[in-house]
DNA sequence: CCCTCTTGTTCAGTATTCTAACCATGCCTA
DNA sequence: TAGGCATGGTTAGAATACTGAACAAGAGGG
């Protein structure tokens, strides 16, 4: 949440607006553009939405166009991968969780024995990855396949997928999604 | 603000996490985490950055994958063009105001005689224009050139930039920006 | 069957956002 | 100088987000 109020100001600066103009365009309070715009409190998302929408803007717009060029560190050791999920039969370790403006949600993924991400889900993203060590049959769409060590994938997240562990041993990815969601 | 709710359960799901885990993560109750998951109530911003962090994605992330596939009509009428800017030196006309998962910021401007938009200023995202009518007088960076009829540009923009009309008539540019910040 | 551990939801109380009315300042015009 | 009307800021009270403890439902395990 880096200098939303800032950012705001900028925004509405340049069209020239007063907060009492966007406080009637968007239904919120000019009172409450003026504190958040000073970072004197933290809106509400549909709050921030109806002042977005009042200034021609959106929720991903404003977003994506959030932290910029900030310096940090290129380089992460081997401990310093973060468990996003509950290690019981599949783990997600992340790589460069508090790298500024990240893109790429880099995983390292463990199936346990016979793990299985069930149900095929979907979500907008594209996403890639190699099979490390074991063996994992991959489903995209209406295709299936057994990737092993060495075998990769790439497709439009938008399309159903599902992994599943199919060597008597556990198995490992190694992927990359962007935009960073899962 | 569509189903934040529901996209934020569907991550926690994935990854295996219980409420209470993801409270314990992110540092807010568990009992907001459920609320938020039915759209019992809009989060703020910082709250949901919390969350998000708790589970390895972020606001930019997030909404980036927001309202992906809503159908909507492709055509928009000549008096369809919103301005959202106060017509005063300058009018900012946009194109396609409630058009879903809109990444393009369409713009018609219209430049009063001798009308600037003064100090250079710079945000991330890139933009591209033509001019249809007058004179426009265009700095990026330190490259500097007076664009008539039929001229156009196209930057990033994080170059700093700014447009003056030089013409003694109204001026007026079509404009496209992606992501849909300005 | 009871016990316990897990899950998520509910609810009363607290903290924060948000609003409405008021205030201060600056810039015009008379 | 006063008066009007912009600008943005302040503040008490209403509305809402947020918390912690209590509740309910399910899954084993003895």
């Amino acid at each position: 949440m880096p200098k939303i109020g800032t950012r705001l100001r900028e925004l509405r600066r340049r069209r020239n607006l007063g907060v009492r103009e966007v406080a009637l365009r968007s239904g919120i309070s000019h009172s409450s553009i003026s504190l958040i715009e000073r970072d004197r409190m933290s809106p509400s998302v549909d709050t921030l939405s109806a002042i977005l929408d009042a200034l021609g803007t959106t929720l991903t717009g404003f977003f994506s166009d959030l932290n910029s060029a900030v310096r940090h560190s290129p380089f992460y050791g081997a401990d310093e991968w973060v468990e996003i999920g509950k290690a019981q039969t599949i783990s997600y370790r992340m790589l460069g969780m508090n790298h500024p403006n990240r893109q790429i949600l880099m995983l390292h993924e463990t199936y346990a024995v016979g793990a299985d991400t069930g149900e095929p889900f979907s979500h907008s993203a594209q996403e890639a990855g190699t099979v490390l060590h074991g063996a994992v049959e991959v489903t995209v769409g209406d295709e299936c396949r057994v990737l092993k060590a060495g075998d990769g994938y790439y497709f439009d997240s938008r399309m159903p997928h599902r992994f599943r562990n199919v060597a008597n041993e556990p198995s490992t990815v190694l992927s990359a999604v962007t935009p960073p969601t899962y």
